[in-house]
DNA sequence: CTTATTGCAAACGTTTTGCACGTTT
DNA sequence: AAACGTGCAAAACGTTTGCAATAAG
């Protein structure tokens, strides 16, 4: 019933990486495959500044510039390879779809994220968009309360 | 099993702002009551600058400073008067929960929101939610993929 | 009369862009 | 050699904030 999803490994998506570049004719350079690998091994929910510095971390002195960390997360996001969500303050985070699939569960408290994977929710929402003649390409989904660590310290929310 | 949700009375959204108000002990200004009502007369997902100018051609002179145009949506979000989402380009938009319940279906080509309601997936969020020990207060989906007539006018996608 | 709210304009933080240089093909 | 990508710094955005004036309770 609900899984977790299942992770790609890093050479999968470099060759992913690689084909994308190669069909659209651009260059395979040295700082998407970095900020590719600083992604997957980290394994979360960046904002471009934490991509900015996790790659930088990788490296030695602070190489990538934080355009090219814009820049490349727009890419990573256009081709597919990498999914933004926005919640609540922190603005755009950004992942890499190193995972099959998922969905994510908030905490509205601790802001922590649970992803999840529910394969009859999947099969709702392809009938669901059948029946409305929509070609469905991609969904998301995410949950909002609190996880189980925040609601045993939970007395208030404040006004 | 898809429903479209059912409209509430202005009426009932202007008492629910009085209530909160009251609760709060904060005022109960014309501004606020603009945005409202310019919110629920059009009917949509609004940037606060889409909002600022419906706004104040309910009006005559551009009477609603954009200031006070983002406190009323932040004020309208926290307590529960409106919903923003963030889709891909666009930036951050609200909508009015004048709805009872409802996710998104996108478009990608022409950015058109169908929106829908399914028990079957509320039931199983809640099951979910349930067996993670996670208090589910909200939730969101979306599904993204063209719509019918987009389909039909398909011939490229752009590189 | 007291307190919240507004509008303005300045301040902020984030994201984008122009350009000359460096790299990849 | 040609074309794309990079880093830098400047510019552009969207959003927030301080303040004095205004309106609501």
């Amino acid at each position: 019933m609900i899984k977790k999803a299942k992770k790609k490994s890093f050479d999968k998506l470099l060759a992913q990486l690689g084909d994308t570049l190669k069909k659209h004719s651009l260059k395979n350079t040295s700082q998407r495959e970095i900020i590719l690998k600083a992604m997957y091994d980290n394994d979360g929910h960046f904002t471009p500044e934490e991509v900015l510095s996790l790659s930088n971390h990788t490296q030695k002195g602070g190489i990538i510039g934080q355009a090219t960390i814009y820049r490349t997360l727009n890419f990573f996001e256009k081709v597919g390879l990498a999914s933004s969500i926005s919640f609540g303050i922190d603005g755009k985070k950004y992942e890499l779809n190193s995972y099959e699939h998922h969905d994510h569960m908030i905490c509205v408290k601790c802001e922590k994220i649970i992803e999840f994977v529910s394969e009859e929710i999947e099969q709702i929402q392809l009938a669901i968009a059948k029946a409305q003649g929509f070609a469905m390409k991609d969904h998301a989904m995410q949950l909002y309360g609190e996880c189980q660590e925040c609601q045993k310290s939970t007395k208030e929310t404040r006004a």
